[in-house]
DNA sequence: TAGGCCCTGGAGTTA
DNA sequence: CCAGGGCCTA
């Protein structure tokens, strides 16, 4: 164990003041590569030494599982395992989570309480929808989440100030028609209303709940409040610039008492404006903290100084920020390289000859490189390039491994189990192996249970003993029940052996047989069945990782899994390829080269996106994917790019321009004069790459 | 005939 | 991944 003092004085002055600092409210401007999980983690460790705080004392939030793993592990090699096991280091969420279970009967939920994905929600809220007369056309589902989310993340959470917020999304969302606008508003109140009602019928809390459901807890419950605030008297939060409404309103409430509170974020790096994070709880923090000590961190411990020269040059077009510049002691590096080629084929071509003539002129590794993107649509072309270049790569992101359908399927079963009212998990599953249930009785369920306001289970087996179902159906639903109560007593009495039950479980409904039936090849069978097994080794991982581990455990834990946790770590970075991903996920990582691809407006900044504040988000985006690179950063420009089908000319990114010339190099692979005429779209120019590309995906 | 099953087609910002 | 349409079974 390293003496703290050692580590204190190996800081930089301004991360040591950071570090020193430990009373009252104190906001760590910490800019791209400065070293913050750094001074975090070296503050917790001065604050238990100078003891100051127990360890118990201390809760540090991030957010995702894996900052808080890291953060936890880097305290403990510190510190050392046994204290760094007793402080709370861990998500808002998982927070959440674990002060409702404690608490959430004052509210009228009962603690077995289901999280709710993003699908459970959509499709409680269709069903919803369905419910309210005059909705049931025209209206997007998704349009409705969104304003209910944000109303939730702002804070709002009475159905009638819903529209509040309604109004700022629809400035968001940029040309949203106001015709549309009003037709949603009107119906937004009462959606909200039914929608809360429905999720409470089903014992379930969405994603947004978590959150806003503690808030409230708190704020009705202020005896609740007062042991947390007891209890934590040093708190830290990780990314700040990313908090919502709601989650600063939890910091606020949490620290009034002492005010010690000490937040980290780079408000250049603010890109989840679009999901709730609203970047003036970190430009407003001493405002909001009256007296706060604000230490700015601008020494770069990454990139070069041609690589920040371009940052600083384009960030610093932004209005809404605090005035800082990188710099690196890591000297100018290699100039920046600028690519602009015909179409996009023609730029993934050019980046794998890009790649391979660096590998050839470098030490360099294949996962030393991050291709990088404004969209997901932008990967295949580079996807297939790779692939004929004989190079492995990796694409990050994509579809969460808890939203395939094999896993929804054996999830929803045990949320199932653990909580017989949450209606969409029964739904989803009653006829899963196929039962004969169908939509129509699915229907007859619902309605019969919001009538008699009855769990969903209870009202399964109320229809069928009133009603007189087709005998099939009847039979469907029967064992459909005989599954639930079955492993509900089997959960029960065999704790401690998830893993098997889980096992019993899918043996028992036949799931294996059922998915080979539904499989169209081998291959595909392999594949699917294969995640039903990683869904179990990942049972069994918990299993072994909990001192206490159960159901619900398991289930809160594979709820929780956030966008940062899925992105491999640091060891399978090594093995897996050049990196593929978009820029949202490459925040909080670094490569030693990297390319940053579509570099043109529509697409960066993306049209919806192009004017305000939204482009500022934008230029953030921009930001921050030029930031991931440490020795080098190569840009990518097509003069024609396929838009809905149709190649369409571009314009080059205005962030570009921002650059400084003498920073970049350009190669001109193409000119407008030397394109083609754009030759019309083949009928089916993407049946190849759908078939080379097996349900399951390989590349994870 | 109703209800359930299965196939096809259309589509998209970012987690 | 969802909706819609056509086909099959009780």
């Amino acid at each position: 164990m390293a003496s703290i003092d050692t580590l204190v004085s190996a800081l930089n002055p301004e991360q040591a003041h950071a570090v020193r600092t430990t009373e009252g409210p104190v906001l760590v401007l910490a800019g791209a590569g400065s070293g913050k999980t750094r001074v975090i983690t070296t503050r917790i460790a001065y604050l238990i030494a100078q003891g100051r705080a127990l360890p118990e004392e201390i809760l540090a939030v991030t957010f995702t599982n894996k900052a808080a793993g890291e953060m936890r592990e880097r305290v403990a090699s510190i510190v050392g395992p046994a204290a760094a096991k007793r402080i709370t280091i861990s998500t808002f969420h998982s927070f959440c989570v674990r002060v409702l279970r404690a608490e959430i009967e004052l509210l009228g939920y009962r603690r077995n309480f289901t999280i709710s994905s993003e699908g459970d929600a959509r499709t409680l809220l269709r069903r919803t929808l369905r419910d309210i007369d005059g909705v049931q056309d025209g209206f997007d589902v998704d349009i409705f989440l969104q304003r209910i989310g944000a109303a939730k993340n702002a804070g709002l959470d009475a159905p009638a100030d819903v529209n509040k917020r309604a109004v700022k999304g629809a400035q968001k969302t940029g040309r949203a028609e106001s015709e549309a606008v009003q037709r949603y508003a009107k119906w937004l109140p009462e959606v909200y209303e039914r929608y809360q009602s429905a999720l409470k019928a089903a014992n379930a809390l969405d994603f947004d709940d978590l959150l806003a459901m503690t808030l409230r807890l708190w704020r009705e419950h202020p005896a609740a409040l007062e042991r947390y605030q007891q209890l934590f008297r040093y708190v830290m939060v990780d990314e700040y610039q990313d908090t919502n409404g709601v989650q600063y309103a939890l910091l606020r409430s949490l620290v009034s008492a002492h005010g010690n509170l000490c937040v980290v974020g780079d408000d250049d790096q603010s890109i989840y404006g679009w999901r709730g994070a609203d970047i003036s709880n970190i430009l407003h923090f001493e405002r909001d903290f009256p007296g706060a000590e604000v230490v700015k961190l601008e020494q770069n411990y990454r990139s070069t100084e041609t690589v920040l020269g371009a940052a600083n040059a384009v960030i610093g077009n932004n209005r809404s920020r605090r005035p800082k510049a990188l710099w690196s002691a890591l000297g100018k590096g290699r100039p920046l390289d600028w690519f602009v080629v015909a179409d996009e084929e023609a730029e993934a071509k050019e980046a794998v000859a890009w790649l391979t003539h660096i590998q050839g002129r470098s030490d360099a590794r294949h996962s030393d490189f991050a291709i990088l993107y404004r969209s997901n649509l932008q990967s295949r072309p580079f996807e297939i390039a790779l692939r004929q270049a004989g190079i492995p790569y990796t694409v990050v992101g994509g579809h969460d491994f808890y939203e395939r359908a094999e896993i929804k399927d054996i999830v929803s079963y045990l949320k199932a189990i653990a909580n017989p009212r949450d209606e969409a998990a029964v739904l989803r599953v009653v006829n899963v192996p196929r039962r004969g249930v169908g939509d129509v009785t699915l229907h007859r369920v619902h309605d019969l249970c919001l009538r008699e306001s009855m769990g969903v289970t209870r009202g399964l087996a109320a229809l069928v003993e009133r009603e007189d179902l087709p005998s099939n159906v009847a039979h469907g639903i029967r064992d459909f029940l005989g599954v639930i109560r079955d492993f509900r007593a089997k959960f029960r009495q065999s704790s401690g052996k998830l893993t098997e039950v889980v096992t019993e479980l899918v043996d028992r409904i036949g799931y294996r047989e059922d998915l080979f039936r539904s499989c169209k090849s081998p291959e595909q069978f392999e594949a699917r069945w294969g995640n039903v097994q990683a869904l179990m080794s990942s049972v069994l991982e918990y299993e072994e990782s909990t001192t206490e581990p159960t159901l619900s455990g398991f289930l809160d834990q594979s709820a929780l899994v956030s966008d940062g946790d899925q992105r491999g770590d640091g060891k399978d970075r090594r093995t897996s390829g050049v990196q593929l991903m978009t820029i949202h996920s490459a925040k909080g990582l670094e490569f030693p080269f990297v390319f940053l691809v579509g570099c043109e407006e529509g697409l960066l900044p993306h049209e919806r996106n192009a004017a305000g504040d939204l482009l500022e988000e934008e230029r953030r985006l921009f930001y921050v994917a030029v930031t991931r690179a440490q020795r080098h950063l190569t840009f990518f420009e097509a003069l024609r790019r396929m838009r809905f089908r149709k190649p369409r000319a571009t314009k080059t990114s205005r962030f570009m321009t921002e650059i400084p010339e003498r920073l970049v190099k350009r190669h001109i692979r193409a000119t407008p004069e030397s394109m083609p005429d754009p030759e019309p779209a083949p009928a089916k120019p993407r049946a190849k790459a759908k078939t080379s590309r097996p349900r399951g995906g390989q590349a994870r």
